[in-house]
DNA sequence: CATGATTTTTAGCCATGCCTATAATTTTGT
DNA sequence: ACAAAATTATAGGCATGGCTAAAAATCATG
């Protein structure tokens, strides 16, 4: 089985959109990584041959085990480069979600144990995400989207997911960053956008964005 | 004009042949490279139709100013990632060299900055070769292959050039790092090895593996 | 249960980068 | 000067990973 950039980048945007349970439609894999559904309809029945996802027509795709065990380390090279890159060079926050995503196809086995222990095992990605144990599945913290928060209501900001460099660089204009503690001032009618407090200020975010940004209350 | 792995491994390798004044034998690529004569011969057509070398028919390739810079470029991140695996990961000073060879094709230009910067502006990469300047080509340094040593000459390792995971690691077996001082004992005939004194020890290394090897008396 | 929407498949095409086999060309050494 | 060696080019293929256009299959819903 080949090792692309191409299959990897399935393979995590399957694991990234997967709730867990139920397959993942291939139309959204399609939009994600975008490609046509045609296209990825043909990589998902290349990646199905190689046993790395289960495809249930009309219904989506799910990881194997294989699949899974492969998904999760491109995961953990990836969160892991973003620590390195912020923490130790200094690159910016949301820059590193697409140095990283480079990163991720070209990191050796010895460089990511080499890397996991310069940076003492770290447990999850500036942007608050887990970093999963080699071999073991993320668990996902217990978390909701911001977007369901009611007015009034405090919480803490746990993590942004899923990830992509334009959301990172939208939230960290308005200062939403993982450990703040945000409060829902206001939330527009019709999808509109959520007013919420974070620290000393007052920001205005898109409904569509505050969805991706994981709390706990 | 494309920047695929490939397309880059073979300007790192013009530039990595090239003494500078003669051009190089696309044989000469092709064989480095890993590839035939005839896919070099493609590769190299496309290259200078991007403008990014020149190619004298029956005499070799060199590269032009875009070819250079990108080229020099490609060393600076490999280099660079080399002394960060080394000196702050812990990766082997021979695997690094292969891990860095990933590495250098999948590397933003943010990330090249702030990984010179943390570093502290390196001036050479972990086998004694020096990192280039941003845009500016390489400079050698004033060295000669350790083959040329006659017997009972001493000298200092500067560098290991061109690199190769094999040639490092059989160098590394036998205690032939940069800084250390070598003195040639013994020659053998017919190119055959050469028994040297490198600090305490005396080992004996091939004579390809020496020509490899460049020294300052 | 029919019809429109969604999902999947098929067919045909393209660029990149490899390959082998073979032929043509140029250089070089005797 | 000529034959051997090296270099270059041509022809025909292959795998990967994309694309569009169009058809077929299934799902969902009124
Ligand atoms: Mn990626
Ligand atoms: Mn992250
Ligand atoms: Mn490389
Ligand atoms: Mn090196």
């Amino acid at each position: 089985m080949i090792r692309s950039e191409s299959t990897e980048m399935y393979l995590k945007t399957i694991l990234e959109l997967g709730t867990g349970k139920e397959p993942v439609a291939i139309s959204q894999v399609a939009e994600r990584w975008g490609v046509t559904p045609v296209s990825a309809n043909e990589m998902i029945k290349r990646l199905a041959e190689y046993g790395m996802i289960r495809h249930e027509p009309y219904k989506g795709v799910s990881l194997t085990e294989t699949g899974l065990r492969q998904a999760t380390n491109i995961l953990r090279r990836h969160r892991l480069w973003e620590r390195l890159l912020v923490d130790h060079l200094g690159v910016d926050w949301a820059e590193s979600h697409d140095a990283a995503c480079q990163l991720e196809h070209a990191t050796a086995e010895a460089v990511t144990t080499a890397l996991d222990a310069f940076l003492g095992h770290p447990t999850t990605c500036p942007h608050g995400n887990p970093i999963p144990d080699p071999g073991q599945p993320v668990n996902e913290a217990e978390t909701r989207p911001l977007s369901t928060l009611e007015i009034g209501q405090q919480a803490t900001i746990i993590c942004i997911h899923p990830e992509e460099t334009a959301l990172l660089n939208y939230l960290a204009e308005h200062g939403i960053y993982p450990q703040r503690t945000v409060e829902v001032e206001e939330i527009a009618p019709l999808d509109g956008p959520l007013t919420v407090r974070v620290g000393e200020q007052r920001t205005v975010i898109g409904r569509e964005a505050a969805s991706r940004v994981h709390v706990a209350v």
